[in-house]
DNA sequence: CGCCCGTACATTGTATACGAAAGGCAACAG
DNA sequence: CTGTTGCCTTTCGTATACAATGTACGGGCG
C-alpha cells in the first residue's frame, strides 16, 4: 500500500469543526479583522460558518480561556479590550518570562534553532527596509516564536506564545522609526545569546518587552488625547 | 423595595450548568478525587449531574484550556497524566514568576495583604504541630494565593494560581519532615518580604520552588523503583 | 416631557435526536 | 494459535428544537 503523499495522519486531517472554529477566530482576531469591542454572536456565526450553534459555543469556551474575548453570561460575548492596567500587568510578567527566556536560550546555544532565528531576523530587517509594514508584525511573532523554541523549554515557549497572542490585541506597530528600533533591539538580543552572555541577553529581552510597553501606553494616550 | 439579603447580583448566584460543571469537575481533578489517566466520559457525566450533554462539552473544553485535561479527538477525553519533562519545565517557570512576585510584594509592602499571609503562615505552622496532613496541601495554596495578592499584580496572581493548579496533578506532599521544611522555608520568604529586602525575597522564593519540584522528583523516581 | 410598564424580538443556555467514528468481541480462515 | 474481518455497542460531534433571559421600543399616565 502506498504511503499517502501527505505525511499528515487522516485523524489530524480531519480536524472538528469546533475546533476549526476557534482557529478561524482566533486569527480574525490576531489580524486584527476582529476588533476589541467586536460583538461575537452565536447565530451569526453559525449562519457564516455554514454550521449550528453547538461547535460555535465550544470555540467559544476555547477563545474565551485564551483571554481573547469576554463572556458575559447571558448577554453576549465580545472581543476583549485591553484594559491599560492589565495590559501593564502582562508586560510586566512578559519582560520577566523573556527575559528568562534569553537566558535560557544563551545558555543551551543550539546552533540549528539560532540559526532559524538569525533567518527570520534578516527577512525582517529586509522588510523593514522594503517598507513591508504588513509583513512586520508576522515577523515579529515569527522572531519570538523562534527565540521561544531556542529556550528549549517547551511550556515556557507555549505560554510566551499565548501571551503574545493576548497582548496582540494592545501592541500594533504602524510607525516606521519605532519599528526599525525594534528590529534593531532584536538584532541586539540575538547577539547576546549567540554570545552565550546569559546576563546581557536577560537584560536587553526584559528591557526590549517593557520599552514596547512603554511605546503602546503612549500611543495610547495620544489617541485618547485625539479623541477629545 | 427592600434590598435582598445577600448583596450579590441575581446573575452572579445564577451560575450556567456549564460553568458550574467546570468549576466542580476542577475541584475534584485539585481534591484528587479524579486522577491522572481517569476517563471521563460525556454521557456518564451528564447522567451524574442530571445535565444534557451540552454543558458538559462544554465544561470539558474549558478544563482542556487549563491543561488539567487531555482531549484525544473523538476518542476520548483522560485527566491529565503529569509527564516528568514537563513538570520540570513548569516548575523552571513557576520559580522565575513566584520569585519575582515575592520581589514585587517586597516592594509594594502592603500591610494588610502581608498580615493576612502571616496569619495564613501561623494557621499551617499550627496545623503542621497538630499533624492536620489534610489541612496543610489547601493552606500552602492559600499561603501562596495570599503572597500571590500580595504583589498586587492580578494577572501575575492568576497565572500563578493556574500554575498551581496545574502542578498539582504532580505535587502532592505527605511526608511530615517535607512539610515542616516547607513551611520553615514559607517564613522565610515572608520575613524577607516584610523586611523589604527584595533580592533575598527573590532568591529564597525561587528555591523553595525548585525545591519542591527536587522532592516531587524524588518521589516520582522512588515510585517508580517500587513498582519495579 | 419624562418615566414606567408591557410586549415583542433577539440572543443565550440546555435538551433531544441523529449520524459518524472508534473500540471490543466473536467467528472464521490459514 | 494467530491474524483478519464483520458486527454490535459505546462514545463523540453536530443539528434541531425548546425554554429562559435580556434588551429595545412603544404606549400610556402623571
Amino acid at each position: 500500500m502506498k504511503k499517502p503523499q501527505s505525511s499528515r495522519p487522516l485523524g489530524a486531517a480531519h480536524t472538528a469543526l469546533f475546533h476549526q472554529i476557534y482557529e478561524a477566530l482566533r486569527d480574525r482576531i490576531q489580524s486584527g479583522e476582529l476588533r476589541p469591542g467586536d460583538r461575537l454572536v452565536e447565530d451569526r456565526l453559525a449562519e457564516d460558518f455554514g454550521v449550528s450553534r453547538n461547535p460555535v459555543r465550544e470555540a467559544i469556551r476555547m477563545l474565551s480561556a485564551d483571554g481573547l474575548i469576554e463572556v458575559n453570561a447571558r448577554r453576549g460575548v465580545y472581543i476583549a479590550v485591553p484594559d491599560p492596567v492589565k495590559i501593564q500587568e502582562l508586560v510586566e510578567i512578559r519582560a520577566v518570562l523573556e527575559g528568562h527566556n534569553a537566558r535560557l536560550a544563551a545558555r543551551r546555544g543550539n546552533p540549528k534553532l539560532l540559526a532559524a532565528a538569525g533567518r527570520i531576523l534578516e527577512r525582517g530587517q529586509a522588510a523593514l527596509i522594503a517598507e513591508k509594514t504588513e509583513s512586520l508584525t508576522r515577523l515579529n511573532d515569527e522572531f519570538h516564536s523562534a527565540l521561544a523554541r531556542a529556550s528549549e523549554n517547551e511550556s515556557l515557549s507555549e505560554m510566551l506564545g499565548s501571551m503574545r497572542l493576548r497582548s496582540s490585541l494592545g501592541f500594533a506597530m504602524s510607525d516606521p522609526v519605532v519599528q526599525a528600533q525594534s528590529w534593531q533591539e532584536h538584532a541586539g538580543i540575538l547577539q547576546a545569546i549567540l554570545d552565550g552572555d546569559e546576563d546581557t541577553a536577560e537584560a536587553l529581552s526584559r528591557s526590549h518587552v517593557l520599552k514596547a510597553g512603554d511605546r503602546a501606553k503612549e500611543r495610547a494616550e495620544t489617541a485618547a488625547q485625539a479623541a477629545s
